[in-house]
DNA sequence: GCCAACGTTGGC
DNA sequence: GCCAACGTTGGC
């Protein structure tokens, strides 16, 4: 498979993991993508692909971080895991249905870039944008260069 | 294969 | 906490 470094962004409810969280670990695998595009967009991810790291379900939702990705897909282990509340039951170890890769951290932006000042951008960034078509919850999402360029401009 | 019911996401 | 939008499930 080729290599060009790609972008993408992806979702987390910073009360469940922040970007603080992240800088503190270092690394960490991005468990319970229970989407199959989301998912499917992971299998994608190649090492060292650059990560934007959106907080969602808080006080002012937007891009907070940069991470990279730091493994290629692999099955996720809490599929299997019968105390998780990501177990799926119709998961086996021969056949799992859910993959993620681990995501390392790379810098806290100087400043987030809140959603409504991303939206403001929309002609930009171009109307197909998933983070904000309307009605779109996909919580892992590529970026085109020129996306990525135009979203830490904001910074 | 349709579609109603249900659960989840995520902005507000 | 509300609720619109969406994805998934399951009855038929």
């Amino acid at each position: 498979m080729s290599t060009r470094k790609r972008y993408w962004l992806m979702k987390s409810e910073p009360t469940d993991f922040s970007i603080d969280d992240l800088a503190r670990v270092g690394t960490e695998p991005w468990t319970g993508v229970r989407n199959y595009q989301a998912r499917n967009f992971m299998r994608q991810m190649q090492v060292g692909d650059g990560v934007l790291f959106y907080h969602s379900n808080t006080e002012v939702p937007g891009i907070y971080g940069i991470a990279e990705v730091a493994t290629p897909a692999y099955p996720d282990p809490t599929q299997f895991q019968k105390k998780s509340k990501y177990f799926d039951e119709k998961a086996t170890r021969e056949q799992p249905r859910w993959d993620l890769v681990d995501v390392r951290y790379v810098r806290t932006l100087s400043r987030p870039i809140p959603l409504d000042e991303i939206r403001g951008h929309a002609e930009a960034l171009g109307e197909e944008f998933a983070l904000i078509r309307k009605g779109s919850r996909l919580s892992v999402m590529p970026v085109t260069a020129a996306q990525w360029k135009r979203l830490l401009a904001l910074e």
